[in-house]
DNA sequence: GCGCCCATGTAACTAGTTACATGATTCA
DNA sequence: TGAATCATGTAACTAGTTACATGGGCGC
């Protein structure tokens, strides 16, 4: 098994949906996956030349006027058949690792203050996303009324999934809020 | 910086509430704190040789009677102020990467019969974790009686946020088992 | 006699991030 | 003229997992 598995399925399946370079790659992520998905040039760039080497993807050099040369990649067959493959393979659950749930198990020196002030401010993050994925909605909304397109459905119940998220989060938020002021 | 960050902390955090060894410090990982945290020997064991080195804990071998040797580590004056600067640090958001979404993000080709059933799945997890936190509640009652111990209302506190989230997805299931039934 | 628990550790690999290096064009 | 965007890439570091190696004691 080669290296860097996710990021390779990642590009894999960004590239079936359109050619692209490494640069629109991760414009792609930050843009539109970003809620649950992120990758970085230091990842991308020397995946795409192992994806290459490996058959999966082909790199055509694009020359655009008074613009940097662009290296667009375009997924193979045998590229389409690896990601096909890999879309059906169970998700192998991961390890949790929540540095929140760690740092707030130890608190038991913490002053209360301190931690209504901590949960204060996770609460307050969940609310920013809440209503940053509320905005994606209402933008993808406008620029898109193929709403029977099944990419689309799939990003509504994405979207959703982050949304039921931030809303039990807030609501942990507030009855943790209440056990805390009860104890201060 | 030294490496192995998170680790390093964890097993501070851990060794501030008794003195173990890393074989314990496993076993406490996967009993108390499973559920937001995790450690293997090969991160265990070398982190506390660091550990060590850098003065924060100091290792005593201690012979039990027809058992291996144990040894024991005990955190220092120095290890417990590492710990609390760490504590008063606020959390930094770490980047998503959620292979269950990036997977339904890609799935446009897959039948929805087969996504309805990989939610169904997803669903049962779910349920299944939620019966988990349950349990530990119930057990940790019965043995616990000193509910008003911070250490107990902290516990509960983060086992009430594994308990907001399972209902939380297992909700979003349902909703999106509705939404794929409609389009199948 | 077999498997599980106790106990410690290493090697090799997989994964992910930050910082650095370079250089052109576009827009304010 | 200086910041932002386009565009590609490497080096060094941090993090985490799997598999392997070893060996005694206990209970069934």
């Amino acid at each position: 098994m080669p290296a860097r598995k996710k990021t390779k399925y990642a590009l894999l399946g960004i590239l079936k949906i359109s050619p692209m370079s490494g640069y629109d790659l991760k414009k792609f992520c930050d843009e539109v996956v970003s809620h649950f998905w992120n990758e970085n040039y230091a990842h991308i760039y020397p995946v795409l030349k192992e994806m290459e080497i490996e058959g999966l993807a082909i790199k055509s050099p694009m020359q655009t006027e008074g613009r940097p040369l662009k290296n667009v990649y375009t997924i193979t067959e045998e590229g389409r058949n690896e990601l096909e493959k890999w879309l059906l393979e169970p998700v192998e659950p991961h390890r949790t690792r929540d540095e929140f749930s760690l740092k707030f198990f130890f608190s038991t020196d913490v002053p209360v203050d301190k931690l209504i002030e901590n949960i204060e401010v996770r609460k307050e993050e969940f609310r920013k996303s809440l209503i940053h994925y509320s905005q994606i909605e209402k933008e993808r909304d406008i620029d898109n009324n193929t709403k029977d397109e099944k990419i689309v459905i799939i990003s509504t119940i994405l979207l959703n999934a982050g949304k039921h998220q931030c809303k039990a989060m807030i609501d942990w938020c507030n009855e943790t809020l209440e056990t805390l002021e009860k104890i201060k």
